[in-house]
DNA sequence: CGATGCCCCTGAGAGC
DNA sequence: TGCTCTCAGGGGCATC
């Protein structure tokens, strides 16, 4: 998504902003599009799971898009993103009733934010302090930074009786792998789920800082994992989902023909999907 | 301190 | 057709 959002934002001026509901999940404060219009973005960034726009102001702009959230780029004149009613249009741009947030650049461009569920969340934040932020301030590392690795993953997961999947799923261990990637980077790594976190061997965690790696290089490269609500920011579905071992995958046979039958169980709340046989 | 369950919200699909 | 139930890329909060 940050990719796609920056050939029209990264040193874009915000021509226009609106917001439609504000009630999500943290809710926009009142003067909020009041707050961004005339703001130059000076370099659009992510850390974990955050979008973040710094703008000319020293603000900056935070977005999280929680479970069904998205954000959509539309050039004038540029074809309509596919599958969108042409009835469904405001300023001659596709809207539904879950669009909460559009923000017009210079580049030109319309930029909508779209969330149905509303677990998602839009806000500023004073760029000087956004490390100290309670968003921020327990972060782990970038899991694509060199700080993940066998030796620092033996160290944050010493002692820790919860199982490794639920630890990865922990953004203060590491930023940014959700449950899809868990259960794919277990698997490649051929580490139960259930195993707990202080009883992996720095061998295998060696691997799974490996797995973790390849995973998420290997679903941005293909535009993420569209199961539901996610597309690219050109309304293109992502293509990571064809490319899933385990996860969604309950009942079907291993794909390394082990044998295996995959399972889906639910740890602390979430479906985990593993082979028995592989990851044991 | 850390683990667990519940909750926020809407929509899709299955089963009856 | 319509109801009820389960499930979904996340994470904050209360409760043990």
């Amino acid at each position: 998504m940050r990719r796609g959002l920056q050939p029209v934002l990264e040193g874009h001026r915000i021509v226009h902003a609106e917001t439609r509901r504000t009630d999500l999940r943290v809710p926009f404060p009142a003067n909020f599009a009041r707050r961004l219009k005339g703001r130059r973005v000076k370099r659009l960034w992510r850390r974990a799971k955050y979008l973040l726009a710094e703008l000319d102001n020293g603000e900056t702009l935070v977005v999280h898009l929680g479970m069904s959230g998205r954000m959509s780029v539309h050039i004038p004149g540029a074809r309509r993103e596919p599958g969108v009613p042409r009835s469904h249009t405001v300023h001659g741009v596709a809207s539904s009733r879950h669009d909460h947030v559009i923000i017009e650049t210079d580049a030109p461009a319309q930029i909508v934010f779209t969330d149905p569920r509303r677990f998602g969340l839009m806000m500023l934040i004073d760029t000087e302090a956004l490390g100290a932020h309670p968003l921020f301030a327990a972060l782990g590392p970038e899991p694509l930074s060199q700080k993940l690795s066998a030796v620092y993953l033996n160290a944050v997961l010493k002692g820790k009786k919860t199982p490794i999947k639920s630890a990865l799923l922990d953004q203060r261990v590491i930023a940014g792998i959700g449950n899809i990637y868990a259960c794919e980077a277990l698997f490649r790594a051929r580490i139960s789920p259930k195993r707990l976190a202080a009883n992996v061997r720095l061998r295998s965690l060696g691997a799974l800082s490996l797995s973790i790696k390849a995973v998420l290089r290997e679903a941005i490269a293909a535009g993420g994992s569209s199961l539901r609500d996610h597309k690219r920011v050109d309304g293109n579905l992502g293509d990571f989902q064809h490319s899933f071992a385990v996860y969604g995958q309950g009942g079907q046979p291993c794909p390394t023909c082990c044998g295996g039958t995959i399972r889906r169980i639910r740890q602390a709340g979430r479906s985990t999907f593993f082979c028995p046989k592989c990851q044991s």
